[in-house]
DNA sequence: AAATCGGGGGC
DNA sequence: GCCCCAGATTT
């Protein structure tokens, strides 16, 4: 990046940056969570979860002090719940280890759980101005279009230029939230805005009209599976819930509908034993995809009386409280169909 | 180096 | 419908 292109981007970034609630008044713990949230999270997206969270845990304190199941309850609709984990964990090894004040150096910010690479640069760039560059999705991409190469994943070369740029920066952090905004506003994943775009001249991908080439995109199977669930009703104001277990391949620890999964010859298991599989109508159907997996779910609603045998762990809760138990997209649209 | 771990906005 | 995102951790 040349020189002058570098003082474009941060003057571009002074006149065209969005004051997004949570850096409006500036504190490293809010600045900490909204970077934890936006991981591989689209802003839009993020954005009403991301307030509900703050809300809910304002503070260090407050979020170490928590259970780890509340802290997972109100990371619902962001996905990723072992980053809602980490959260809970963190917290409390920043209480333990740092007074319960933040580390302001990369090396101790990557020892809190949760926090790698690009956070612990985020942070000590923004709040305590250590010239060290973030490599994220976005840096990566724009990148990859300036030099029309393949920086997935990001190279050590790439590290040495972006180190370079931002030792001659006066504001570290202002420049690693210019170059992000810039990805996210101009060189977009899908049909960037070349036309407006100041760095043109430098960017090879444009000038040679390749930019939709770059960064190479990768494509991955998709799996199609189907999941049964199972709502067993009681007194027709409650429902038996259970914990999902540690081996089945997402959502683990959850609690969610018994039922099964299956995929390809695997059959995964949440309370329901296949030899006493109850006879039950189909109430509905709907899809969902998690990672790689095309769900088919189907939703059968069984009056719990009607059954012999129940699985032993599974807990009747009111219906009403669903919203509050359930951490899943998955499983509250699962449980829409009481309805 | 490669696999794992959710979800939804926007095209 | 499909793509891909302000990644970290484990294997
Ligand atoms: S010219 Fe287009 S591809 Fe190149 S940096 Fe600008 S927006 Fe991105």
């Amino acid at each position: 990046m040349k020189p002058e292109s570098i003082l474009n981007l941060i003057f571009w970034f002074q006149n065209n940056r969005t004051d997004h609630f949570f850096r409006t008044h500036r504190n490293v713990y809010a600045t900490w969570i909204s970077e934890i949230a936006l991981q591989q999270t689209r802003l839009a997206a993020a954005l009403p979860p991301l307030q509900k969270f703050l809300d809910c845990f304002p503070d260090l304190q407050s979020l170490a002090v928590a259970n780890e199941e509340q802290v997972v309850q109100c990371w619902q609709g962001l996905g990723y719940y072992n980053r809602a984990r980490n959260l809970h964990k963190a917290a409390r090894y920043i209480t333990e280890n740092h007074s319960g004040s933040f580390p302001n150096s990369v090396e101790e910010l990557k020892k809190v759980p949760g926090i790698g690479d690009y956070t612990a640069a985020a942070i000590a760039s923004i709040h305590f101005n250590v010239k060290v560059p973030v490599i994220d999705g976005n840096v990566k991409r724009i990148f990859s279009r300036l030099h029309r190469l393949d920086y997935n994943p990001a190279p050590e070369k790439l590290r040495d230029i972006l180190t370079h740029i931002i030792n001659h920066v006066q504001e570290p952090g202002e420049f690693n939230e210019a170059i992000m905004e810039f990805g996210q506003k101009i060189c977009l994943p899908s049909s960037p805005a070349c036309p407006s775009c100041f760095l043109q001249e430098e960017c090879i991908a444009f000038r040679e009209n390749v930019t939709a080439a770059f960064p190479p995109k990768i494509k991955k199977e998709k799996t199609a599976v189907a999941w049964d669930i199972y709502l067993f009703t009681r007194d027709k104001s409650h429902i038996g819930i259970i914990r999902i277990p540690e081996d089945f391949p997402f959502l683990r620890g959850h609690m969610g509908f018994p039922g099964y999964l299956t995929i390809k010859d695997n059959t995964f298991s949440i309370g329901i034993d296949m030899d006493v599989q109850p006879k039950a109508k189909l109430s509905g159907n709907f899809k969902h995809t998690i990672m790689h997996y095309l769900i088919s779910a189907s939703v059968f609603v069984v009056p719990a009386d009607s059954l012999s045998t129940l699985p032993d762990e599974i807990l009747f809760i009111p219906i009403a409280q669903l919203g509050a138990t359930f951490p899943s997209s998955f499983m509250l649209k699962a449980a829409a169909f009481l309805n």
